[in-house]
DNA sequence: CAGATTAGTCAAGCGACTTGACCATATAGT
DNA sequence: ACTATATGGTCAAGTCGCTTGACTAATCTG
């Protein structure tokens, strides 16, 4: 592959990457959540599975436990998530979505599809999904976290 | 598209994305340059076009222009771009690369290459292509910038 | 050539994150 | 069983990239 190909193969791949995340948060805003950012719905992937402990929300998101754990205290404060006990662990807190943070949730998911039924009206649902398929073999496996800066 | 291959396509472009900005930024570091940030890779990508001046730079990564002349203070102390008087404007500066800044630069780029020599050796060189291209048609244009966290 | 705009910097502050210290609970070694 | 070590979580303080606000110098507009 030629030189110029792979430049403008990241420019495409990082453009498409940058206006994913930001079109889905400025989707989530303009649903009526305009108090949190792209990360935090990095972390809502995770807790939408069941709920998390801060730990594994920091490994989650490729920080420390400290910050992960500020960013569940003002995800708590603005009513997105809450802190149970843990059933098999009394040292750990088990971090679960609120009615409001499925709310969130379900909004970022449906500010997602948009975006992605725009790609499917430019790219046909035959050719998205070759391109889905494409992505995941060469994507590598573990956590959702967002790009260092 | 259902609703699970939509996800499946976010998270695999997401990690490719997230990918491929982390490991340009281990490359340059392993090639040495082990003082900079990807952010100031996406400044480089201006800057090796001729260089640039603080208000293009700003525009060009989504920051305001003092942030932006932060940066390039930074970049001066690490020897990676110099500045030098416009040929037009006597108010502005052009900020250019230095030596440093275009090994820097080609360390980016061969990085860069290494990862996407990767993605040849799994897809095959015909079918990134059809990545490549497809990408580019639903990638907005507009300048290339670190996504929002 | 006066008024408005633009390039750039200085200064102060904010916010997301870090390192370091610490307590409570759980697990492992002998 | 009991100590030693590891793990989950928080508190406190500091760092760093970025912001807003104020300002000067130079350019464009009418």
């Amino acid at each position: 592959m030629r030189n110029d190909e792979a430049q403008a193969l990241m420019a495409s791949l990082l453009a498409t990457s940058a206006a994913l995340v930001d079109g889905i948060h400025a989707g989530v805003v303009a649903r009526g959540f305009d108090d949190i950012r792209p990360t935090h719905g990095f972390a809502f992937v995770l807790l939408s599975h069941g709920g998390a402990t801060v730990s594994e929300l920091a490994g989650h998101l490729g920080v420390t436990k400290q910050a992960a754990s500020q960013l569940v205290d003002e995800l708590v404060g603005k009513g997105y998530v809450q802190r149970q006990a843990h059933p098999d662990d009394a040292r750990a807190r088990l971090v679960v979505l609120t009615r409001k943070g499925w709310d969130c949730t379900r909004a970022a998911e449906a500010a997602a599809a948009d975006i992605i039924h725009g790609w499917t009206k430019i790219l046909g649902a035959q050719r998205t999904r070759v391109l889905a398929a494409d992505l995941a073999r060469i994507a590598p496996a573990g956590p959702l976290r967002p790009a260092a800066r």
